[in-house]
DNA sequence: GTCTATATTATGATAGAC
DNA sequence: GTCTATCATAATATAGAC
């Protein structure tokens, strides 16, 4: 009988290598997952082991094999959201025109990302965690964005649609500043509103068309 | 002797109402002093009674005959935090010409007065506390602020430097969206760089210098 | 991979002596 | 107005049985 075991479950792991590790991704997904619903009801910094464990119906030490500790689970919310938040300003991207318009399209949707995942959105770009510093990979993620925006901001230049001026440093730190000041602001006061409804989403369109202005086109 | 010390007590205490009184209100400040320090250090979500009563040198207990809660705390520096940062936009705007100067030097005083008290600042229009709400008194000082603003707004469209657009509600939620951004990336990236220094407060300046082409007199 | 038990530390708050 | 003692609760994390 003991063999049989044995080699019942050692055949069973050579067969199906990936069962084990299917259930486990899944539990780390699920994990993940119920830390955002915490971090959004709780505040990001109220996420704590104890009240995922009581959510996912585990004790908490249970945890510690999924996660070496919480601000692994921080960390893993955050290189997540990263990349989450970089696809949706991508397909923006892609789904207009290049130039302004495109830039426009992208970082609307990496807005409508961000106001979507208000809890991760907060750990990305707030920092309310002091006692959390993100690691090294999620910033080759953060380069690729500004990548992206610079891209963007270009090829709006070489449309005419904006002056030189636009293709400097600042012109990223100005757009930056305006999709930065609008989330905020719905995050504040209207955190329960889609994009595009309530005082301030709509402030965002109404500040990129001030960029011709910003960046005339003989400057 | 009782009899005589109890006279001397009530004596002293007619003579000197305030003697008591005065070192109360100077224990009540350094308090509410160091309770920003320790939100500056460690989030504002980090405050707690045991390392203010740490810092201050006293048992936790002891804090409690100055405020009868942590939440009273939170809300008497919401309180004058707010107050504080009213005065700084007041005085911001009589140092300048009315109309855009002036709301603009009023924002900008605003916007130092912010970066100088950086864990307040937050309190105030970041909400990060999610089990604080602020006092109904509290809503009546933000009501002022806006007034201000709207003062300034129409000071400016009077002027013809800015277009009719400009009085209305809009125009508010535009300008307290620039400078919610500005601070907004000013206190996650540079939160020790002054007013004026570095990649994004620099931005102030420059966005409101657009709102002209967002309110065209003709518009 | 789950649990119980435990260590350690911290929290906000109250009772009551002095 | 200060303290000690205490309550009730919570936190992260580890050891070790199963």
């Amino acid at each position: 009988m003991a063999p049989t075991d044995e080699v019942t479950q050692t055949g069973a792991a050579a067969v199906r290598p990936d069962r084990r590790a299917r259930r486990r991704q899944e539990t780390i997904r699920e994990i993940l997952d119920i830390a955002r619903d915490v971090m959004t009801a709780e505040g990001v910094n109220g996420l704590s082991l104890a009240e995922l464990a009581r959510r996912l119906g585990v004790q908490p030490p249970s945890l510690y094999k999924y996660f070496p500790s919480l601000m692994a689970i921080y960390d893993a919310l955050f290189l997540e959201g990263q990349r989450q938040n970089l696809q949706a300003m991508r397909r923006g991207l892609q789904g207009a025109e290049s130039g302004l318009d495109g830039l426009i399209a992208g970082l609307e949707a990496s807005g409508r990302w961000c106001l979507a995942n208000r809890a991760v959105a907060e750990l990305l770009f707030w920092r309310p965690v002091p006692s959390f510093h993100p690691s090294p990979e999620a910033f080759a993620v953060s380069m690729e964005m500004v990548e992206l925006q610079r891209g963007a901001l270009a090829d709006a230049v070489a449309k005419g649609q904006l002056g030189p001026a636009a293709n400097e440093e600042g012109a990223i730190y100005l757009v930056s500043t305006i999709i930065v000041g609008v989330l905020s602001q719905a995050f504040a006061n209207e955190p329960d509103l889609p994009w595009g409804e309530g005082r301030f989403t709509p402030m965002f369109a109404t500040l990129m068309h001030l960029l011709p202005a910003a960046f005339p086109l003989d400057g």
